[in-house]
DNA sequence: GCCAACGTTGGC
DNA sequence: GCCAACGTTGGC
């Protein structure tokens, strides 16, 4: 292990825009559309490329960890800023350079049943894990990497979950 | 759809 | 720079 550790991030997504399907299906995506200022400081200033991410339903039917990418490439500015035809399109000047930031994410794995905010919640393991802390609304948050780890662990296990609700 | 929590905007 | 009003996010 050095200094320079490996770091891992959350990416919340709606799936209802852009799924962990959509990603395995893609192989790789740049992941745009980030507006704000804390989650643009993390993936501009803390993503590096190697890093692993957990990719995270929110507003679903079932909200958690719905699998896991990798950082393909260094941050880089957000083309969808200055497209007028985006969604995301911000149409402000920048002057000192590009206001909004992007990455490449490519597609390692998705689990078999998404790992539910309630499931982490019942996981005294996971306690201090960003993603559970109520009112939390960054959609770039770091991951400790033994919670990391955790999450993985529960996602590829959970078809052979005890617990699994019905 | 509700509503709590958070972020942004803008008057002063 | 304060802070109230407004807009957005996102779990439920």
């Amino acid at each position: 292990m050095t200094r320079a550790a490996r770091r891992h991030w959350l990416l919340k997504t709606e799936p209802g825009e852009f799924s962990i399907d959509d990603l395995e299906r893609d192989g790789r995506t740049l992941w745009t559309g980030i507006r704000n200022y804390r989650a643009r400081n993390i993936l501009r200033d803390e993503v590096k490329a190697g890093d692993l991410v957990l990719i995270h339903h929110s507003s679903a039917a079932r909200v958690g960890a719905a699998g896991v990418g990798r950082v393909a490439g260094a941050p880089r500015p957000d083309p969808t800023a200055g497209d007028p035809a985006s969604p995301y399109h911000d149409p402000r000047p920048s002057p000192a350079g590009p206001r909004w930031w992007a990455v490449e994410v490519e597609f390692l794995e998705k689990f078999p049943e998404v790992v539910t905010l309630g499931r982490m919640r019942a996981e005294p393991s996971l306690a201090g894990l960003p993603v559970l802390a109520r009112g939390n609304r960054l959609s770039v948050q770091p991951v400790d990497e033994e919670h990391f780890r955790r999450i993985l662990r529960l996602g590829r296990s959970s078809v052979a979950g005890a617990a699994a609700p019905r």
